[in-house]
DNA sequence: CTGAAAGCGCTTACAG
DNA sequence: CTGAAAGCGCTTACAG
């Protein structure tokens, strides 16, 4: 298989020992030793076992969290993972981001034998099994930017959000409130609908419509479209800015007066002017990454609480 | 020191090889036995050596590739690691991002007892004895975004970028040029500058002007705000987007009809309309995933040609 | 169902 | 300067 010490030991004709100091620069050895052992290395195209190393010299505790990042595309996502990286950097750690194209089993059993420490899942839940495989292996982890009942969680107050948005409709005078979503029927999604629809029952007022499309702001664009010259709808909430971006842009060229809102306030929002509910993505991250180093650094304690952080967005009023 | 299974087997009075069993919850034991196991493993605070497992059953091979990534907070860096995320997703490989705000020493120590298989350095050059270290244990690694003779590197051609944002400000009747560039004196900044500097002097053009300040947008706005009411500059070449955009705000404010260009093409930088010099970061990203991965899986051919690639950037023409 | 033993690939005193 | 041996923490046939 994989060519090890032993074969260069036997190949070259000197010890192991002798083989594994020279090819670590140690001091002892002799010049024509060292170049018949690298010279044989090389031809074999010896591959130092890492793991063999470690173990050997107790180097252990490599201060990494995993993080299981479905979409790094998001603007949102991107975010977060700036505020993890930021607070990790601070606090010694490096990050491993699991590759979340393959299987989720492969990511598991991947995890299952990478020496990390703690583990950050953002957005997508885990199974039960999952979660007890994790535990058996006394490895601690924290949802971000999702919540469940009785596991460590640091999200936001979506149900909140929506109402916020439900609220800057109806103070603009919008008798005739649209929703956009998109397809992933997410958690976020769900809670924001929610919030966002009993806020208007709160007000006697009941949704004209509810699209789930594709997130994609040309789509939104093209919807937005229509829905203005349909003439049906006076305002529209946005599921996350990327879809708003799209309305706006289609509110601008038929110069309408329909009022819209977004949802995360990422980059672009603010240069377009787009009102928006705003969520600090970046302190998600840190407070994250915070917790989990502090969950992992203080592990002997039997401090059992479960950690529930809810961060509260804010509306964030601008010109649409 | 850390407790083993040897610990849990001389405290429960079983032997090391049904401890074992017990832990990986395998199926011949009695329960009785793993009631105690178990037990004594939690009040031990046991924590199983991931380390030791690998070796034993031979999953190594993780898949992993390293990077150094200095600044995330840069928004282009995101794009970068957008693409190879994204890249290595498809190819199977998980992406572990070294922690850099350590003292660089510690870092390397890290990756050297780090079982991954490939390195990503971006924008940072790496010492003659870090290189050497990396290649003494068979670890290949390329420069992103970065580019020295000898070493695979895949990077942006910023002396042509630079040119052409002198000819952008040359076209629009630009008598009086200025260059705002930062504080990092990275090879990227030289080279952009140098280009620009090298085209206006082949047209006979002299710079009115150099500037370096904090990359910061207000510190650009405040610096673009002087010039334009001093009244001797008529078009300015910024080191990246986030110093455009910056003087871009104190142009509006001014009614100013000074012409202006950025570097990179970042998010909002197409909204609010301005002209750029625009570097597919993304690409660069998947370009240097695929060829780590490349390198990587084909390391046992003797094919040694150094990589360099360059990637041209390109001119946005916007209203600016 | 359980224990003793061999072994994963490497490093490092210890003799010589 | 070099070899033989012990050991890192774990798993897994092999007997019993």
């Amino acid at each position: 298989m994989r060519v090890t010490i032993k074969d260069i030991a036997k190949v070259s004709g000197f010890g192991i020992g002798t083989v594994s100091r020279v090819l670590n620069g140690s001091s002892a050895v002799s010049d024509i030793t060292r170049k018949t052992v690298l010279n044989v290395a090389g031809r074999l195209n010896y591959k130092p076992n890492k793991t063999a190393k470690m173990l050997v010299t107790g180097q252990f505790n490599t201060a990494t969290i995993g993080i299981i990042l479905p979409q790094i595309t998001h603007k949102f996502s991107l975010k977060i993972l700036e505020g993890i990286y930021t607070c990790l950097n601070l606090r010694g750690y490096s990050l491993l981001i699991f590759n979340v194209g393959k299987q989720r089993e492969e990511i598991f059993r991947q995890i299952m034998y990478t020496d990390f420490t703690g583990l950050l899942a953002l957005v997508d839940p885990l199974t039960e099994n999952e979660k007890q495989r994790l535990k058996e292996h006394n490895n601690k982890f924290i949802y971000l930017d999702l919540h469940e009942p009785g596991e460590n969680s640091i999200y936001f107050d979506n149900m909140h959000g929506g109402s916020l948005a439900a609220e800057y409709l109806m103070a603009r005078e919008c008798k005739k409130i649209a929703f956009i979503g998109d397809l992933s029927s997410s958690q976020q999604e769900k809670e924001r609908f929610a919030g966002f629809e009993k806020k208007l029952e709160a007000n006697n007022m009941s949704l004209q419509g509810e699209y789930f499309i594709a997130l994609d702001k040309e789509v939104a664009y093209t919807l937005t479209s229509d829905l203005i010259q349909q003439g049906e709808i006076d305002g529209i909430f946005y599921y996350c800015d990327i879809l708003a971006l799209g309305g706006l842009k289609a509110k601008k060229e038929l110069a309408s007066d329909i009022r819209i809102i977004g949802y995360d306030d990422i980059s672009p929002t603010e240069y377009m002017n787009l009102s928006t509910i705003r969520q600090d993505g970046v302190n998600l991250g840190k407070l994250g990454a915070q917790k989990i180093v502090d969950l992992i650094e203080k592990a002997d304690r039997e401090d059992e609480t479960v950690i529930h952080i809810c961060l509260e967005p804010e509306l964030v009023v601008r010109e649409s």
